[in-house]
DNA sequence: TGAATAACTGAACGCCCGTTCAAAACCAAG
DNA sequence: CTTGGTTTTGAACGGGCGTTCAGTTATTCA
């Protein structure tokens, strides 16, 4: 056997899916081809096929592994006090999705290019971080925490709130990441009480 | 001069419109070709540039459409006390936004696929429907009624929050389109407040 | 160094794209 | 019923698409 180490594929497959993300999220999935992912890693469309079994799966892989990282990075607030869960849930959010921007476009924009299998799936884990939060406010509910009539719709209201922050927020601009942060928990924190 | 009355053309041109909100809507715009438009019309491809220049045009001009309808339908609510102009600005931008699912779905989704030109223009239009909001903000935080330290990040807050219903909301589900209004003015309305 | 395997090239496959345009079909007015 | 403008067809243009694969190049192990 050989090549197992130092080959290149150790370094031409992150590179394909790095130059697909930036591509999918700059462009959309439908409007970028395999060459010019190719011609963004510097080699033949046909090499891509070493890395990805079609197109398809290359999208797919990209929101997938997007979703898992979320789920794994996302805290374990089981046991504190709701309005602290919260807090934690939300400052959390806007630091993970801020970090990775391409991804989180991507994982909200071409969800209609996944065929329907692929869809279920990342649907499924989107729902279980969905989850995650609806727990939070549903456990605030029931202690009083929280006056909320329908935490479904609640969830669904803060993290739309939320996730928009990615499409005008950048470093470079007047406000910092805690600025941000600050401003959000205080809507949201305000916006659950009575 | 013939054919001024009664020509195909009164009919064949909303309906190539409807065509391609739909599809575009559904697919996305890169996805969708002049070809299928054509045949949902019942038309040969050829036969869409009598109404159309070219598929660009096609799509600025649904985005353009809808931006202006948006804001020529936007409550004039100069007069009233904030709050009450908040309410007003909450309930129609839900009712509004959930009677043309696939025209604000386009005008979120597809701004990457417009010329530099056509992109400033809808962002023109955007943020005058976001200064509209945002007038209300610093009205109440004038007079005390709203407790908001950027009006710029809650106006931003708020439409993504709004516009995150279309996303899911169906007339045919468990809540009426007054049950979404209801809960999402009670969250605004305390999140605006102290 | 030679053999084996991994990585990549370059060409080809069949297909679809947006757009144009001469010719045909259609329709209402005179 | 002719006329003349409107609308549509159908074919063509050049080009790009995703994917495959035989052959070439590069790298490592023995």
């Amino acid at each position: 056997m050989a090549r197992t180490a130092g080959s290149h594929s150790d370094i031409t497959g992150p590179r394909v899916r790095d130059a697909a993300l930036r591509l999918f999220a700059r462009h959309g999935y439908a409007a970028v081809s395999m060459r010019q992912i190719a011609a963004e890693v510097g080699v033949q469309a046909g090499a891509l096929y070493n890395y990805t079994a079609d197109k398809q799966s290359l999208l797919f892989e990209l929101m997938r592994n997007h979703m898992l990282d979320l789920l794994t990075a996302l805290p374990d607030t089981r046991g504190g006090a709701p309005l602290t869960r919260l807090e934690t849930f939300v400052r959390f959010h806007i630091a993970f999705h801020h970090e990775r921007p391409d991804a989180v476009f991507i994982a909200y924009m071409e969800l209609r290019n996944l065929t329907p299998d692929n869809f279920a799936e990342i649907e499924r884990l989107r729902r279980q971080y969905e989850d995650a939060l609806e727990k939070v406010l549903r456990d605030g509910v029931a202690t009083s925490s929280f006056q909320l009539a329908d935490t479904k719709i609640s969830t669904l209201a803060l993290i739309a709130m939320l996730t928009g922050i990615t499409t005008w927020f950048r470093s470079e601009g007047r406000l910092s990441l805690q600025d941000v942060q600050d401003q959000y928990w205080s809507m949201v924190r305000k916006s659950v009480g009575c």
